[in-house]
DNA sequence: TCGAATTTGTGCGTATGTATC
DNA sequence: GGATACATACGCACAAATTCG
């Protein structure tokens, strides 16, 4: 009866979802270059006629895409596609040349750029996480100092770093940004109290941006940032360790692997 | 009129939508433990009920909590909360161990568990992106080899592989997957040819899920996904490339690196 | 074994708020 | 101000999968 009554139809593709197929035709033309950086998708409108779907599927098609990141939607002017910009490249190969030896190149290591960055320390007690990465009992007191790097002046990448005061206290690289190795790297104040560093392991993951951490780096919270735990050794004992966050639509971390 | 005809009303809270602010609760009933790992959440009509919601909000905050990976939405089921399990580790370092043969062992390098995986190799011409990673002529003909991974049945890694035809056409190692070699690893397969791999060099960025590989690894498009671009260089000439793409709630990529 | 009830997933039409042009 | 377009929201219909008596 009731199709009857309101006449509507649901054709079946047997394939997939109305939404799926608009949404790959879409990108079809995004990717094959039909649809450029900055140019408008047809509206919610336009899609339902050309496509002769709904207005529904045309706005799931939307989302796909804006899911996807592929798309931009401007509330009262359009959808737009978005611009592909290389992506910043944080080189890692464990050594570091001379020149790089700042927390900030250490970590950026793109010479085109220059960088400054704001950092602040305190004492804390360690979180079972932190504490974990550390190898001491949680709630042990570790200096945890917190970065924030700006390329022309743009906010890009939040860093934390943990080092177990155990260690570092009572010595003049306690803070790792005064002091006269103040703003070295980890290896180089390391070795001012006698702790050779000799290994890095560094684990990348990705994960949603903590709100905080999207007002800090002025974007939406749930955006992809690419996380780098990285832990700094000294004959195999954890003597700091770091959470390294950047926006992922903005950053690849490199790694340059010798084999055998 | 038309709010007095239907007695629709839209009460605006001034903060956010109705569908983030009822995601936001469930969410927060999932992280603390009032909804554990395989409970079902409350069926769409039960969430109407409860909150006070249309149907659409409902349906909204569901698919909201099921983009960020938290639940899973079984068809005729229910809707339920995800085993947010330890992610497994991708470990590279380089060189390999010779029980890592497989490309699924060298990817996956995880003891504990066993995958299996299927590949599909045909020819192509080289997109440019692939072309400019394998230093060769765009259009230049390449074999592509596209696997899927699998731990206990459920598809967790896909991978694509490009290599020059150039280089290894009318060879016995041209299909990855057959003849004398089939399955052993890229280092290996090179070498039968005199290509001795020196170096390999692995960007790893995030990006959201593309509608295909969500409908391959059963998620949901615009979850975020760990893609490692990975090349294989034999004297500075690269002979191989892939893509591997897992999700990122799932996996890390853990690089244990030599300092200085 | 069968069938009814439930639930998700997809889809339709419409209304309204609000930002942009 | 008016037109356009996106974002949110309401209500409903139906297919497919699942569950359960």
């Amino acid at each position: 009866m009731s199709w009857l009554d309101t006449g509507r139809i649901q054709v079946s593709f047997g394939e997939q979802p109305a939404y799926l197929r608009v949404a790959g035709e879409l990108r079809q033309q995004i990717t094959n270059g039909f649809l450029p950086p900055h140019t408008r998708l047809p509206s919610q409108a336009r899609i339902r006629e050309e496509f002769g779907v709904s207005d529904t599927v045309a706005l799931e098609a939307r989302k796909v895409l804006m899911a996807e990141g592929l798309v931009e939607g401007r509330s009262g002017s359009g959808t737009y596609v978005r611009e592909h910009p290389a992506p910043r490249r944080i080189r890692r190969s464990g050594y570091r040349s001379p020149g790089e030896r700042t927390v900030f190149r250490q970590e950026q290591s793109d010479d085109t750029v220059k960088g400054v960055w704001e950092a602040r320390s305190d004492q804390r007690d360690a979180a079972p996480g932190i504490a974990d990465r550390l190898r001491i009992t949680a709630g042990s007191r570790v200096m945890r100092t917190r970065y924030l790097f700006r390329v022309e002046g743009e906010p890009v990448m939040l860093s934390t770093s943990w080092e177990p005061l155990a260690l570092t206290g009572r010595s003049p690289v306690m803070l790792p940004e005064e002091g006269p190795l103040g703003g070295q790297g980890v290896v180089e104040r390391m070795a001012a109290i006698d702790q050779v560093v000799d290994n890095l392991v560094e684990e990348v993951g990705a994960r949603p941006a903590l709100a905080e951490e999207a007002t800090a780096l002025g974007g939406v919270p749930g955006r992809a940032m690419l996380v780098i735990a990285r832990t700094h050794y000294a004959g195999g004992r954890p003597v700091e360790t770091a959470d390294v966050v950047v926006p992922a639509d903005r950053f690849r971390v490199t790694y340059h692997l010798p084999v055998r």
